[in-house]
DNA sequence: TTGTAGGCGTTATCAC
DNA sequence: GTGATAACGCCTACAA
């Protein structure tokens, strides 16, 4: 019933030749190693017989599994997928497979996950969760585990990581505010624990200064999770405080549509009473209505140079640590109006 | 700089016996052909000197790789994130790994991929993908490869599969759109060679005969794709026809959303002038204005239930073949209305 | 240029 | 119950 596997003794006799001849004319590293005319019999014969090389015995003898493992939060947070494939095209043109994990922001799943990978000898990880544990981190080092991080950064730029530049998004963000004549732009933050959430804030705090104006308390907001949940609540939460915003920049896209959500139910109209701004533009964000301005994420970029730079260290490049940002892009949609001269702003 | 890895043989050495001992005792199958005091001190041995087996290792010797390949058109289309997720707690509750494989529909890269994954000796394999050959299948059958296939079958059901019940769930939308009184109903129905666009329709012309309504061709449009530009011209072209339909049931939610574009443009009102239900219950698609109404596919337990059915196979049971439907749920939201009594249907 | 031999870490199959 | 031995399929010094 079982086909019988073609192994590459099997080539080697057919060639007439030795199993190790076979090995090197069948490599290309070491192809040159080989008369043309045996290799070329020798590539016949694996050709004919459709030998390919088991992967399991050669990853045992070159202790290299050309998988790499991969940890993030949620593959079904519309974020990730993009960069997934993107990942997962890099890596496939040079013969990587990506194992994934999910932790669900759950630290102790994901240092479960992290040594389960370890256990299975991938070459190295790409680690876009926030929570890993430093310790953990220091242990693939000593180890020579080769780690990316993804949209986030080792403190001390240690690791090298690919991100969006996340402050300068926001800052685009707002300048494309005051640009439409608002003046009092609220702030719904991300989780300040999270990277994300820190450096957009940051970026908001300083486009708002560099406009020369003021960073009231009362436009700021943070949210506990970037959910469509929580932007529900911290909007109305601003609302309540009636402190006369005519704008607002979210954290995300997810934080954005919460915010839809709660002018709906005061009745107030987007972008009539208040311009929204969104950060990631989710696929199918600009089919709401109205369709979000938000700040383009090049999701899928992020997962090729993640690729790339975790494929470099793994080829051994031994060069200085890079810390790769993207640049993100003002997408202007419908969700974003001139500030009506004399609006009285958010009641 | 690097960890010397801990093997079975420092274990053995440690605990003063044989490494076959170890093995057996390291391993839950076969720990019961050893003494209970030796193979606690194995396992102390391994416990103290933190051992992993070495997976690779351990596939050479029992050709099992704990792992399946999973071939999927897009990864990015909303549809499979849920999926690849059930498959993916499913296999790792088990100790497996999915390696995942975008085919974006095109047969010679899903045959590569599908050979890349033999390659790699995935133990079996979920396929998600229209156009696998079935020469390929039989050869997968013939190798002994376990295969399960999701969202579409085998003709002859020679194969386990996962799916929605398409039929059904049509079957659903239209007796919803009846039971609000409308009587013209149009089908904008997906690429009837891919099985759920064919099924679909089958669904819909099943449920308009048994409605005692009349199938109208002048109903009917097919999509070349789902896609919203396919929504879109297949809507346009329904609208010329003018053939006073009341209601559209679109083959799923892209095509749906093609069709609000299509509304719009022409300064049509959903629900007002036309009802429009879709299929799938993608992510956010209930943040549309309006809130469409729509067929929800238990996408996450399509791919748990296709991972269980793929590690019964590869566990060796040998019943019969299993084909699953999964019972799909009506979701009414805010794009089907009453049929106005009276109303001339759509110009 | 090609063959020889040994081993990567584990487990299956024998003996004892 | 435990130890010895031999693979699994491949790669790579080293020798010829």
């Amino acid at each position: 019933m079982t086909d019988p596997p073609v192994t590459l003794r099997d080539v080697a006799a057919r060639a007439g030749v030795h199993p190790a001849t076979a090995s090197r004319a069948l490599n290309p590293e070491t192809r040159l190693l080989v008369r043309e005319d045996t290799a070329l019999r020798v590539l016949e014969a694996a050709e004919h017989l459709g030998y390919h090389p088991n992967p399991v015995a050669r990853s045992l003898r070159t202790r290299r599994s050309h998988t790499v493992g991969v940890l993030i939060p949620d593959l079904t947070n519309p974020l990730f997928p993009p960069i997934v494939r993107g990942l997962e095209d890099r890596l496939a043109a040079a013969g990587y497979v990506a194992l994934i994990g999910n932790t669900d922001g759950d630290g102790e799943r994901e240092r479960l996950l992290f040594e389960q990978m370890r256990a299975r000898h991938v070459d190295g990880m790409v680690l876009a969760t926030a929570h890993l544990s430093d310790p953990l981190l220091a242990e693939a080092a000593r180890a020579g585990l080769p780690v990316v991080l993804m949209n986030r950064m080792a403190q001390d730029h240690s690791l090298p990581s690919v991100s969006v530049d996340n402050e300068r998004g926001m800052r685009m963000a707002v300048t494309h505010l005051v640009a439409e004549g608002h003046q009092r732009i609220a702030h719904i933050a991300g989780p300040q624990e999270l990277s994300t959430g820190l450096n957009r804030y940051r970026g908001f705090m300083a486009a708002i200064e560099a406009h020369g104006l003021v960073a009231d308390p009362d436009l700021i907001i943070a949210a506990k999770a970037f959910s469509i949940e929580e932007g529900l609540r911290c909007t109305r939460a601003l609302l309540e405080r009636r402190s006369g915003c005519t704008a607002v920049a979210a954290g995300n896209d997810m934080l954005a549509v919460g915010c839809f959500a709660a002018l709906d139910e005061a009745g107030l109209d987007c972008p009539a009473d208040l311009s929204v701004v969104g950060f990631n533009d989710m696929p199918f964000i600009d089919r709401l209505r109205p369709p979000l301005t938000t700040i383009r994420f090049p999701h899928y970029q992020v997962g090729t140079e993640a690729a790339q730079l975790l494929l470099e260290r793994i080829a051994g490049q031994d060069g200085p640590v890079k810390v790769l940002y993207l640049a993100p892009e003002l997408v202007v949609r419908g969700s974003t109006a001139p500030c009506r001269p004399g609006e009285p702003g958010l009641a």
